[in-house]
DNA sequence: GAAAACTTATTAAATATTTAATAAAGTCTT
DNA sequence: AAGACTTTATTAAATATTTAATAAGTTTTC
C-alpha cells in the first residue's frame, strides 16, 4: 500500500483529528461511531506511518489520563482557493488547518476572465509559496454562481468548452481539484470551525454585495439535485416591480442587496438628503457602512432597512428549515451587529414564535477567514475514496501523456 | 434470540424487502449497500426463521435466473393512525405493505377531544380488526400540528400532562408508537411508494384545508432541529393585512388555502357574482371544488387564484431547495388538474429558468392512501435499534405494572 | 448449436469491527 | 489513606462484512 493510500483508508479517523485537535482515542470514537480499541488501532498504525503524534496526556476527568493525539502537520496540505467576483484570493494550510503562507489576493474578474488565467495565477502561487507540489494532497475552488459540485462544473462562471472546470484545472496542475460554491464553502467552514460548529441544522448567510445562502442540514451541506439550493438573493418576495440582474422582478436582493443600498443611497443624495454621505465624490457599499458605523443616520437607516428585509426572507427560512442556528457572515458580517438588530425584528415579525424560540441569531467569528478555511475543508471532506478517485484519474492522464 | 429480535437484526435487510417486493438479492445488496454473499446469507437465515419466502425465479437480463424473496405476509402487522383535523383513519398493513383491513374512519375533533378517546379507538379497532395485537409490531400515529417527532410530542393537539403523548398511548395499548406530522408522513408514503420514489430531494404538498409540506432532503425526511419544519403555510409572503389564524398578517395561507378561497367566495356571493354557487345553502370547499370540475367560471378562477399563490410559494422554495420533483399530494390533489397549470404558471414567472428546468411538478398516483402508507412506513423505517428499544421500555413498564 | 458473454449462487479466505474482560492510572469521598 | 468509582489502554475472542475465485444457469452472437 502506498503511503498516501495508508491515509486516506483511515479518513474517517484522519478528518476527526484534523477538525478537532488534539484528540483523545475516545473523543475519535465519538465522533467517528467506531470503538475504542479499533481507533486505538488505526491510530497507533497512523503513528508509526508518521501521519499522526501523540502529544502528552489530556487532563483527567476522573479516571486514567488519555493521550493526546494531532495530526504531523507537515506530512501533507491543502491549496484553499477563495473567489468573489473581482478577486481572488489562496493560502496554502497545514494538516492542522494552520495558515502556512500569507493570504495572497489576486485581481480576477470573473465575467471577464479566462480559466487559463486563474490556472496560470495557482501556478505561480505554488511556486512562490515554497511548499512542494507533491505535498499539496487537493485543492478547495470555491466560487461564485450555480456551481454543480457533483458535476465539477460551474454554470455562471468560467466555462470551459467539451470539458468541465474541474478536469480543466485538474489536467494543469495534475493535483485534485473539488470545486464548491462560495456560500456553501461558507457554510462549511462555519460548521467546522466558526461559532456553529457541531450543530446538525444551520443557516449561514454570506453577507457580501449580493446574499448568499449556505444551509447545513442533517449535518452536512445541502446542495439540493443539482447543486442549485440556496438561492436566498433570489427569492421573489416584493411586488416592488424592480428588475433583478437575473432577470426576474421583486427578488430579495433587489431589496436588501449592498447594490440596492448604494442605488437607494444615490437616489436620497440627489434628491437632497442630508447626509454626510454627500461628501463624497463616488458612493459604494464602504463609504456607506463606514458611515453608517461613524454614526451617520441616513447611512444607519439605509442598511438597517436593507437587514429589515433579510429579515423578511429569513422568517420564511426559519418557517421551512427550522434550523437551530442562524449565522451572519461574509465580509459584510465585520458590521454585523448593524445588521443584527433589525434581522432579528423582522423575524420577530413574521415568524410563529413557537419558532423563533428554538433559533438562534449569531454574528460569525470568522470574518473573511470563513471561505477559505471552507475550502480547505471541502477537500479534507473528500478524502478517502473521492480523492483516492481523483488521484487515480490524474496519475492515468498524465501516464498516458507523458 | 429471541424471534422478533431476529427480525431487527437484519433491519436494513427487511426493509429493503418491504419497500422492494419482490427483490432479488443483487436488488437487496444495491439497495442497502451489503456485498452480495452477505446479503444472501442473512436472507437465508431469515428463510429459515420463515420472516422471508422463496418465490420462483425473476426473468433473467442474459444471465443465470435469480431467485426472487419476498416478506412473509403475516407474520407481523402494522398499525397506520391517519388523523386530520376533524376524523381519524385506520387500518392494518401486512408485511407485504397491503391493507388487510378495511379503512375505518372515526369521528375525532383534535381540538375538543382527548388523548383517551384516541386510545379507545385504537383498542376497539384492534379489537374488531380479528388481528391478534401480540402480532402487531408498531403504530404509525400521524396528525397534523408542531410534532416532534424525537421527543414524541405533538406541541398544538392532544397534550398529556407529565408525559409524551407516545408514552401515554404506548403505555395503554402496550405497542410501539411513532409519531408523525401528517404532512411529513404523506411526504414518506411518496418517496417509498408514490410517483417520487427513489428521489433524493423531493417536496410534497398536502392540499387540504391548509397547505403542508413534506420534504425529503438527501433521501431522508427533513424535520429540522425540533421537528418543526415545513411550515409552508405560514410563511410570511403578502402585505394583504389579513389575520392568519396563526396570529400573523400575510401568511401564504391568507391567499392560497381553501379556507380562503371560500371567505372570498361567500364574499363574492354576496356581492352578487355570476355564479353557480349563488344556488347552495350552506358553500364550502366540497361545493367549490364540484363546482369549478363541472364547469362553473367563477369556482375555476376561486381555485386558480388559489393555486397561482400556492406556486409563488414553490417558487420561493424552489430556488432554496433545487428539488428534482414537487407532488401535489393530499386530500385536495384529487382535483390536482386543477392546480397544476396555475402554479406552473405562477413557478414559471417567478422562478430563474436554471432552476425551473430541472424540477418536475406532478400529482399524486396515491390519492388519499399517501398518509396511511407512510404512517405504516413509518413504523418501517424505524426497524432495528429504535423498535427494539421501545419493545425493551414497554416490557420494563408492563413488568413492573403487573 | 456451440462459443462467448453475462448474471447469479456458493464457497473460502481475508479484513474490518465490535464486545467483553482485564489491567493501568487517575479522581473523589469519607 | 483506604476504598469506591472513573476513565483509558490493552488483549483476546467473537462477529460482521467484503473480496476473490469458482460453479451454475441464461442469453446473445456468430
Amino acid at each position: 500500500m502506498s503511503s498516501i493510500d495508508f491515509l486516506l483508508n483511515n479518513s474517517e479517523v484522519v478528518k476527526s483529528l484534523y477538525y478537532h485537535n488534539p484528540s483523545t482515542s475516545a473523543d475519535i470514537s465519538c465522533y467517528t461511531g467506531k470503538s475504542i480499541p479499533h481507533v486505538i488501532k488505526i491510530l497507533n498504525e497512523l503513528v508509526k506511518e508518521g501521519y499522526v503524534a501523540e502529544n502528552g496526556y489530556a487532563t483527567s476527568s476522573g479516571g486514567r489520563k488519555p493521550l493526546n493525539y494531532s495530526l504531523v502537520s507537515d506530512t501533507h496540505f491543502l491549496l484553499s482557493v477563495s473567489m468573489d467576483q473581482f478577486s481572488t484570493q489562496m493560502v496554502i494550510v497545514d494538516m492542522n488547518n494552520r495558515f502556512i503562507t500569507e493570504v495572497i489576493r489576486y485581481e480576477f474578474d470573473l465575467l471577464r476572465s479566462e480559466p487559463g488565467t486563474l490556472v496560470n495565477y495557482i501556478k505561480i502561487f505554488i511556486k512562490d509559496s515554497g511548499v512542494s507540489k507533491k505535498n499539496i494532497i487537493g485543492i478547495g475552488l470555491t466560487m461564485p454562481g450555480f456551481v454543480n459540485t457533483k458535476e465539477g462544473v460551474n454554470y455562471t462562471f468560467l466555462k470551459v468548452a467539451d470539458q468541465t472546470l474541474v478536469e480543466y484545472v485538474q489536467q494543469r496542475i495534475k493535483i485534485p481539484v473539488f470545486l464548491e460554491n462560495d456560500s456553501k464553502a461558507i457554510a462549511l467552514g462555519e460548521q467546522k470551525f466558526g461559532i456553529a460548529s457541531n450543530v446538525e441544522n444551520v443557516l449561514v448567510l454570506n453577507l457580501g454585495w449580493g446574499i448568499g445562502l449556505g444551509m447545513i442540514l442533517g449535518g452536512k451541506i445541502f446542495r439540493g439535485n443539482n447543486g442549485l439550493a440556496g438561492e436566498f438573493s433570489h427569492i421573489p418576495l416584493f411586488k416592488n416591480g424592480k428588475l433583478c440582474k437575473c432577470g426576474k422582478h421583486g427578488c430579495l436582493e433587489t431589496e436588501a442587496s449592498l447594490i440596492a443600498v448604494t442605488a437607494t443611497a444615490k437616489q436620497g443624495i440627489a434628491a437632497g438628503q442630508i447626509t454626510s454621505l454627500a461628501n463624497y465624490e463616488v458612493v459604494d457599499a464602504d463609504v456607506i457602512i463606514n458611515e453608517a458605523i461613524k454614526g451617520d443616520a441616513y447611512s444607519v437607516r439605509l442598511i438597517s432597512e436593507a437587514a429589515y428585509h433579510v429579515g423578511e426572507g429569513l422568517a420564511i427560512l426559519i418557517h421551512l428549515m427550522n434550523p437551530a442556528v442562524i449565522v451572519l457572515s461574509g465580509k459584510g458580517s465585520v458590521v454585523g451587529k448593524l445588521w443584527l438588530a433589525p434581522i432579528q425584528q423582522a423575524i420577530n415579525e413574521h415568524c410563529i414564535p413557537m419558532l423563533t424560540q428554538y433559533t438562534e441569531l449569531v454574528i460569525s467569528n470568522l470574518n473573511s477567514k470563513a471561505q477559505l478555511l471552507g475550502a480547505a475543508a471541502l477537500v479534507v471532506e473528500n478524502f478517502g475514496k473521492p480523492l483516492e478517485a481523483k488521484l487515480k484519474a490524474i496519475k492515468e492522464i498524465s501516464g498516458s501523456i507523458n
